[in-house]
DNA sequence: ACTGACATGTAACTTGTTACATGATTCG
DNA sequence: CGAATCATGTAACAAGTTACATGTCAGT
């Protein structure tokens, strides 16, 4: 049995808490969002392969039809075995700076506003992102702390990014320009 | 008939040159590996359907069977209603990070040897960049002064990343420290 | 002659998305 | 009692990966 990434993130995630699939997809919204992504309709069917394979177990039930789950130790040491390799170079695919590659086909003036919109949403997300990590307590648990630093490689991510928006938006010349 | 980011990404380079299969495929193995990703065996058959769709046009063929292609006006008139549309957010899958995420199950030096590491693979992404950046000429085509763009975009991203990785490094104690 | 780069394609599989389908519980 | 949220699942499809399969041409 090969363990998808997907399946890792939530072996991962039920290492730290016995969670629900309803739960855990919550968790992709929010949490993870920064990190990964997953829908229900992929959670509920890789739940049962890791049941399958003896890596998580089910707890117990509770209202309208919910199961709870947490990691066996198989499942713990499945993580820590997949953490302890070292990852692979990851496949880069960004539709948004796919666009900027082509962007010498629009007009200057549109080549500009789509700078100076991306510029805007990298702040929109860098806020979001600020506000997550505002809420987050200083004494928090060790699990909590990682999270904190992975939202902090999102937190740095956005700000580059807007930054270099408005670095590109300054190169490309505009008849918009005000200043 | 909808036609898929990678068609665009097609598109887009046969808008601006004749090329082949195969070097549409280095493309992105090149000019293109900071912004997507494609193999040849998704690539041809793409081929085949945007030549079914009348947006490309098969134009001379070459030794070996090598098959040129350019975009036809109907294939330039696609790529700039796509550039015109509003991006989608993008959905974030980053396996490094999630690992980041779940890097409280390691022993505070194993955590501490990943952060370091993942420095190390940043500065060295960040050279590679670098090192293509420096070819570019001053005086290139509106073609290339995008590409140069979008290249500062993943410069700019592997420097945050890797500052952001020596900053999570420090922030965890390390039984290896010897300042 | 052999090696490596050039060159194109297909098949089987995995991963991820969108839409369908259903039902329980809570709050106003 | 109606709407929103909670809660789980499946099916059809699209996108992407890995492996298979074949053949050409240039340089040594």
């Amino acid at each position: 049995m090969t363990i998808s990434t997907l399946g890792h993130a939530l072996l991962g995630l039920l290492a730290a808490d016995e969670l629900t699939g309803y739960e855990l997809t919550q968790h992709f919204d929010r949490s993870l969002a920064h990190v990964w992504s997953a829908s229900h309709s992929q959670i509920y069917p890789e739940l049962a392969k890791l049941q399958a394979a003896g890596l998580i177990r089910h707890t117990e039930s509770g209202p309208r039809g919910s199961k709870r789950y947490s990691a066996t130790d198989e499942g713990r040491a499945e993580v820590r075995r997949w953490l302890a390799q070292p990852p692979q170079p990851e496949t880069i695919r960004s539709e948004r700076l796919l666009r900027v590659f082509f962007l010498w086909m629009l007009a200057p003036d549109d080549a500009h506003a789509y700078l100076r919109a991306e510029a805007a949403r990298h702040r929109e997300q860098l806020a979001n992102y600020d506000a997550i990590a505002a809420h987050i307590p200083a004494d928090a648990d060790a699990a909590t702390c990682w999270s904190r630093i992975s939202l902090e490689a999102g937190i740095r991510h956005e700000r580059a990014m807007a930054e270099w928006a408005d670095w590109a938006a300054e190169s490309v010349p505009s008849g918009n320009v005000r200043a």
